[in-house]
RNA sequence: CGGGGCGUAGCGAAGCCUGGUAUCGCGCCGCCUUUGGGGGGCGGAGACCCCCGGUUCGAAUCCGGGCGCCCCGACCA
């Protein structure tokens, strides 16, 4: 029963004033969310209904792999988390109980869920195991942003596999990225499946699941056969024109010029024919000058990976100790190990000459300085995976799936007896996906100039019914009839039966966009006929009203 | 964490520089009218001008401090 007249469906119609990305000023206007704080939204009626359809979809496809619902709590003791080491994590919320124990609000929920394994499980005949919950997230975000993109509090489901080994991982993570892919297919986005970073987690494998839209976060590389998130993305470059060198370098004044773009105008050679040094520190404390073609840029994810170590960029006085004046320091007679990027060619460059005001010419790797090699760049426009120019399209992250491994298991002592009767460590992975962010992905996939179009599966409802005409007219004892038919068969409807002009309450149904319009109306009843707009390209039809539900039920059957 | 911006009615804005009755549009309430794309008329309600302190006869406006929110970047298990 739901008469627009009594709903709670507050619509603006103008965008609030510090909303920027589409998601945000239509779902605020269409009266789907309110903002409580920085980074905290209610969720108003109709929006709630729509993540609750993206929640069904999800929980249907995890119980189809054998997931067993379940829920934990959002409040958590310090102490395992401490155990894991992610106590330490700046976003955790922290907090202290009346007694001034510590707590914790989970951002995630290994520690717990691991706990509850380690406890219960004995045998290898316990395993495997395939644990979720949809529970409450909280995360000290350092910058909220974009409604309900990046928020400080959201539901997400996880999910926790609990194997024997790393073949039954495997096979588990296998069944979820079958899972996901139908997740984010019934749910009805354009999507991609990337490979991600694994992060400071570590693990052996991780993929994230990824809707494009122009109020993405993160950057997704994309050619023919590969997909990849822009932090870990690998691909040929462009080769570059260089000058012929000389039999040795040759040192040239560069007074001053310490950027690429001075260098290269100075010296008449392309961004691209210089060499850039970047000094790093390692955990160790050793000192390494990875070094880059001039037009591109040090992916620091993929360094800390070739490092297979954490690291900070040198300080100023420890380049000036080590190597040689920050701004004009080079490869050539550094006494620090070389990290060559993979996609610098043989050739001759323009470096540093670690000499105060120079740089030197016609330097060749190899010749004039021993270097290890390694993917170590961001990929830029132009480059090429197979052959095929890449695309670089900006994506909000829907979901993740991450193989843990034994990072949790070990801590937390989750271990099993296998048929020997010999310990061993659980294998886990961990599972998430935020029905928030496919919601509001979907508003930015879809939108056009008059608001939300939402996939059929996720709408708030099947149809919005219009009925023009007042309190006791003609079209508004056909609407009631048809209302009740349309609820008969099957169809979540919203009844527009508001006393408003047609202007409004056409807009009103365009903004919160449910797949189809129905509208009843003297014109239409005058031919003995309803109509009906499908949202999506607002295209218009109409249904005789006799058998009006049935017709309608037809149209739906060939929506998106 | 660095940079930029903004807090005035439910929403969107003006007023602030140059201190003196708080203004406009939309929305809301009542009556009338209209009923196929946010229609019209008449009447009305609604504001601790973010907070605290200071200057002043007088502060939305000037000064100091605080809080909140947004955007860009950094960060993002």
């Amino acid at each position: 029963m739901t008469r627009l007249s009594q709903y709670f469906l507050p619509t603006e119609r103008e965008p609030p004033a510090d909303a920027e990305a589409v998601s945000h000023i239509l779902m605020v206007r269409a009266g789907l969310i309110r903002q409580v704080g920085s980074g905290l939204w209610s969720w108003l009626p109709a929006g709630w209904r729509v993540h609750q359809n993206v929640v069904q979809i999800v929980r249907e496809e995890m119980n189809a792999i054998g997931g067993q619902e379940m829920l934990m709590p959002v409040l958590h003791p310090a102490e395992p988390w401490r155990r894991t080491g992610r106590y330490d994590i700046e976003e955790l919320f922290k907090l202290k109980d009346r007694r001034g124990a510590d707590l914790v609000l989970a951002m995630t929920n290994e520690e717990i869920v691991t706990g509850h394994v380690a406890a219960a499980v004995r045998s290898y005949r316990d395993l495997p195991l395939i644990l979720y919950h949809f529970q409450t997230k909280e995360r000290d975000e350092p910058r909220p942003r974009a409604g309900v993109l990046r928020t400080r509090e959201f539901i997400m489901k996880d999910a926790y596999t609990f194997d024997r080994d790393r073949e039954g991982l495997d096979a588990q993570y296998d069944k979820h990225v079958r899972a996901y892919d139908r997740m984010m297919d019934r749910v009805g986005l354009e999507w991609y499946r990337v490979e991600s970073d694994v992060g400071m987690m570590g693990g052996f494998g991780a993929h994230e699941y990824m809707a494009p839209c122009a109020a993405g976060e993160n950057d997704v590389v994309l050619a023919p056969g590969y997909a990849a998130n822009l932090e870990v993305a690998s691909a040929e470059a462009q080769p570059v024109e260089l000058p012929p060198g000389g039999d040795q370098p040759e040192p040239v004044d560069t007074p001053g010029l310490t950027t690429v773009e001075e260098v290269s105008s100075a010296l008449q050679v392309t961004h691209g024919g210089l060499l850039k040094a970047y000094p790093v520190v390692l955990e160790s404390d050793e000192m390494k000058l990875v070094v880059v073609r001039g037009d591109h840029r040090v992916n620091e994810i993929k360094l800390a990976l070739a490092l297979g170590s954490e690291f900070r960029p040198a300080h100023r006085d420890e380049v000036a100790e080590r190597i040689g004046p920050p701004g004009f320091i080079g490869p050539v007679g550094a006494q620090v190990e070389i990290l060559l990027d993979q996609a610098v060619q043989p050739g001759a460059y323009v470096t540093g000459a670690n000499q105060p005001d120079t740089h030197l010419r016609g330097v060749e790797p190899g010749r004039d300085f021993k270097f290890q090699s390694a993917d170590v760049r961001t990929v830029v426009g132009g480059d090429t995976v197979n052959g095929a120019p890449i695309r670089i399209e900006p994506a909000i992250e829907v979901g993740n799936i991450f193989k843990l491994g034994t990072r949790f298991s070990e801590p937390l002592g989750a271990t099993y007896l296998d048929e020997g009767g010999k310990e061993q460590l659980i294998w886990m992975g961990s599972y998430g996906f935020g029905p928030a962010r496919a919601a509001a992905a979907a508003v930015e996939q879809y939108a056009d100039e008059q608001g939300i179009s939402w996939p059929r599966a996720i709408a708030p409802f099947d149809l919005e019914l219009v009925v023009l005409g007042g309190e006791g007219s003609e079209e508004r004892a056909t609407a009631d009839l048809l209302y009740e038919a349309l609820q008969a068969a099957g169809f979540d409807t919203l009844y527009d039966d508001r006393e408003a002009n047609p202007g409004e309450k056409f807009a009103d149904a365009e903004l919160l966009g449910c797949p189809l319009r129905v509208t009843v109306g003297r014109k239409g009843l005058a031919e003995g006929r309803v109509e009906v707009q499908i949202r999506r390209g607002r295209e218009p039809r109409s249904v005789p009203l006799e058998g009006a539900a049935e017709a309608i039920a037809e149209v739906w059957r060939g929506l998106p």
